[in-house]
DNA sequence: TTCTTTTTGTACCATATCGCAAAGAAATCC
DNA sequence: GGATTTCTTTGCGATATGGTACAAAAAGAA
């Protein structure tokens, strides 16, 4: 007896809520959340008002779903990359590399990070903005800080794990922005170069 | 025989311009450039906005006048304390108070850079701002530079002055991002003392 | 087939926003 | 003192913005 998947009654969505929290996060990341408006975010995701009301709450809500799947994600990304066996020095090569790919991405121009570039420019006035962005750099700082413990005899003489975890946030911090300023690839990547070996030292 | 300053005929300002940009950037410093609005403007300078259309321009203007005057101010202290005569690292140590202590001034809270905090997140659609806070990037990297190409025996081993410069341009640029954050001081001071270290070597 | 539930679209609401016209105010010039 | 110039204010225009009410559409249940 074959025993179709019950669904709910009503009529039913005729989009992706995944699909349109992502096109709805690329306008907020090209403009930031206040220039970004609601009629832009329909026409990029091709739901009319009510609609994204109904699925996501308000403006701020939306937004928050956004910043809040991509810190997700991002972490998860980068916990896999730092998590990597292997020499320090080829890790974060890796790691930079792909950031600086993702960085660079973009249908109107480079636009770095979404959160870097959009919930600090809020973070003033808006508390839960704020709270995600404060906790997206520590979960970086964690992150960094925790595999350069384990490989510790591979950073450069007298740096700490901690110290050098500051460092390399700082580098994806200063690739997100330069990113978002139209830097070229190949700057980004010196950049990246850079930090790399006032982490390990001398290669 | 004593000869009265001829002014221009015409009803006089009310206002000084330098003050009232002063005003003005607080809003945009605050808010970022697109929630901050005329009317806010208005209240923090005491002008109606024929006034501060009739000083400035239009909105944008405002704000791209703000940032200049900033990105002048900033890059002619920052010259001043590089240029210090002395050890690198004590006057990287210098340089990191002071632009700490800028970071955490703010009449509703830590506001970090305003270049960076503002102009960084309008750069994908405002060219004007991209090239501001791009040149203003450059500057920051061309300072260090200069400076650690005249002291490169003070840098840690294997580090080249180009190199350095990025390593201390990512320090202000993730400063910009803790402070505007809210990070509190003494964090703000660890990561500036983790980038000395890294610049500098041990000490 | 009708009722109920959920979603979508149209039309709108209440307000906000940037910019401007025109009149009055404050100065110089003749 | 009147004309001219420049600045400030009031009041407004044209539009944009975030959000909502309600009717129609699309589904399940009885």
């Amino acid at each position: 007896m074959v025993q179709k998947e019950a669904r709910a009654r009503g009529r039913p969505r005729s989009f992706d809520a995944d699909e349109v929290l992502d096109k709805a996060r690329s306008v907020f990341w090209n403009l930031g959340y206040a220039a970004a408006s609601l009629d832009d975010i329909a026409l990029a995701t091709g739901l009319k008002r009510p609609s994204l009301y109904a699925a996501f709450g308000d403006k701020h809500a939306l937004y928050m779903a956004a910043l809040t799947r991509t810190r997700t994600r991002a972490v998860a990304a980068m916990a896999a990359m730092v998590g990597r066996e292997g020499a320090l020095r080829a890790v974060l090569v890796d790691l930079f590399e792909a950031v600086i790919g993702a960085y660079v991405e973009g249908e109107i121009g480079q636009r770095g990070c979404f959160i870097i570039g959009t919930a600090v420019t809020q973070a003033v006035e808006d508390p839960q903005a704020r709270a995600l962005a404060t906790a997206f750099v520590a979960d970086e700082d964690a992150l960094f800080r925790e595999r350069f413990a384990h490989s510790a005899s591979e950073l450069a003489p007298g740096l700490t794990a901690d110290a050098a975890a500051m460092v390399a946030t700082a580098a994806l911090h200063t690739l997100a922005i330069r990113a978002r300023l139209g830097e070229p690839r190949e700057a980004l990547a010196q950049v990246a170069a850079a930090a790399i070996g006032a982490i390990c030292g001398p290669a």
